[in-house]
DNA sequence: ATTTATGCAAATCATTTGCACATAG
DNA sequence: CTATGTGCAAATGATTTGCATAAAT
């Protein structure tokens, strides 16, 4: 399937670059305030495009909808248990785990991904403490 | 909040532990086939007082209804990609992540969960390399 | 007796899809 | 030109919720 590209594609991209970690439903609020007539179907398909063409990741969040991340590198992601900020994690990717989990139960591992929940700076009060 | 014990929590605790991470409508079709009059809108709250109570835990899934586990203690999951079947897996909790992440941006981390992609033994096929 | 749980149906939320029209190549 | 993309609205799938009634304590 040859695949076009149109101006709605290259609003919903930089809406990813200029947001973080958006849920379709934010991109689709960034985009329409420049294009009106812009659909949500259009915001979805496209993302589906993007992230089938690799310029795009999806993060499956649990409880919520999935959000977009404009870096397609491995990394992992860490969730605020308060406001909900979704945000990348600048740790070493570990690949040995994928090795470890794949020799238990005999599994070829593709791939693996972990979130990890917490409570950021911002949200965090003095007597915090878990 | 009180919490009672019902017929119908106790079929929906039942079914968990029978069936291999199952998803809220595997449940109700196991339930069902024993209670015909339960509702989907019990076994769902049934489901979540079960998790609220610490006796069941939520396997959130991409792209996928969520999963419910009979084991609480702390343990990851893969799934396969081809038949999309959930199973733990047995290997070490990785409790140092938390600290690596929690150093990286300050965040009090409170949990992590890591879910592996891959093909599982009764689907791989002798030619399949990843 | 009082409060929590149930069954039903309608509601909500995220996402997909069919269709007629528009547009990129 | 012709296939792919768009806007719209309706459809789907998972889950939640309001309400009157039933059951647990």
């Amino acid at each position: 399937m040859e695949t076009r590209n149109t101006f709605q594609k290259s609003l919903v991209l930089k809406a990813i670059q200029d947001l973080h970690h958006p849920t379709a439903d934010g991109v689709y609020g960034l985009v329409s305030a420049g294009c009106p007539t812009i659909s949500r179907g259009t915001v979805y398909r496209n993302l589906n495009a993007l992230v089938e063409a690799g310029k795009l990741r999806r993060v499956g969040i649990p409880d919520g909808a999935d959000r977009f991340d404009a870096s397609v590198t491995d990394h992992y992601h860490i969730r605020c248990s308060r406001c909900g900020a979704v945000t990348d994690i600048d740790m070493p990717f570990q690949r040995d785990l994928m090795k470890q989990a794949g020799d238990v139960h005999g599994y070829l591992i593709e791939s693996h991904d972990i979130i990890f929940k917490g409570i950021c700076p911002d949200c965090r009060l003095p007597d915090d403490i878990v």
